[in-house]
DNA sequence: ATGTAGTTTAACCAAACGGTCAAAATTAAA
DNA sequence: TTTAATTTTGACCGTTTGGTTAAACTACAT
């Protein structure tokens, strides 16, 4: 039955994903995924031959999800500086959905980048520039940015809005002491990160 | 002969670090470190009894390490604004010479949390806090930044210099089309990093 | 009912793993 | 030089690991 096939191999992949995620690939079991997916072990090498090929199912689908959501940020026709707030809003809501991501991607991608670089590949930094230039010529003249401080922007803009999370375990026992909840420290972040930014980048 | 045990328990540790920061906790293999350190693989048992415990001599020494290097910029008696400048390319620095170092960080603490919990337990943020507000209260009121919206710029800071390492491997790939060498960038971003901060936290 | 193709399972396997042990080698003390 | 203590080793052990296999089960077409 096509449909019951479907419900099986969507119950591993998501069993996958989540052992995946808490355990990274080398502290993941066939064994744990199976009894997640509340099947046989063996099956899952029917739908998936090895562990390997199951893990790059995942972690495809993940880093996918993770590069897609900076994209729609080009697409909006709002001004610079509507978007800077539009992408931290966006993006950290995601990440609060889904606040094992980025640890998960940056370590995998650590231990094996070559696996990502297909992936990453696909993406056309100078089109993506050119775009850019083309949307908001007069706006980027305004601020001090060139192709050139580009790269440095955009690394402190996916730092700010990312670190957090892959940091929480630190920040989370700093906090303590102060009093603070993570979940609120972030709704909080949403606003000031683009306030922090766009102040920077202003003449 | 007391030398020649330090001699040994030193090149285990040694060939212990670069393993474990390599492959991480579940991926190092005892052989691989024995290996690496030349010596039999039952002699990494005799110094230190298990892997765990030889995972947590090597750990705790790197996150010491670490966060250590936060700490010097709070001695020194210069201006809020040197101490920014100060900070990014001392910490970068040093970051350049272990760009490992916070991808193994991360990784571990999400992998377990309380691993870490013992060793920031100590870091009193607090008094951290009275301490900056002591020796800087004018240029805090003249920046943005009270106690509240105090996490928020530390943990942006510490975003900023540390994350394009733990994301090294995206980097890359993306600068590649670019022309840009990584080196090159982190290089730059020291001044960067610091203007960037400075400019956002202006009144 | 029967055959057939796809699905699921229990039992099993070889390799790799962390860890142990008794003996050999080295060093220090007598 | 002999003795005792420490260090290093090869060989070994029980367990866990990813992966296989042959048989059982299911659904469906004939």
């Amino acid at each position: 039955m096509t449909e019951n096939d479907k419900q099986t191999e969507e119950k591993i992949f998501e069993a996958a994903t989540d052992v995946f995620i808490e355990k990274g690939m080398d502290g993941a079991r066939m064994q744990d995924i199976a009894d997640h997916a509340g099947i046989n072990k063996a099956l899952l090498h029917y739908y998936y031959r090895t562990k390997d090929r199951l893990f790059n199912a995942v972690f495809e689908k993940i880093a996918g999800q993770m590069f897609k959501k900076f994209a729609p940020v080009f697409d909006e026709n709002i001004s610079l500086e509507e978007k800077i707030r539009f992408f931290f809003k966006e993006h950290i809501t995601f990440l609060q959905k889904n606040p094992r991501l980025p640890g998960f991607l940056l370590n995998e991608i650590n231990h094996n980048p070559a696996r990502i670089k297909k992936l990453i590949q696909q993406i056309d930094v100078n089109k993506l520039w050119m775009t850019l230039e083309a949307q908001h010529k007069d706006e980027l003249k305004k601020y001090n940015i060139t192709r050139e401080t580009m790269p440095q922007l955009m690394s402190s803009i996916a730092a700010i809005s990312v670190f957090p999370f892959a940091a929480r375990g630190i920040l989370e026992v700093l906090f303590e002491k102060m009093n603070i909840n993570f979940n609120d420290y972030m709704e909080e972040r949403k606003e000031y990160a683009a306030d922090f930014v766009i102040k920077a980048i202003k003449k």
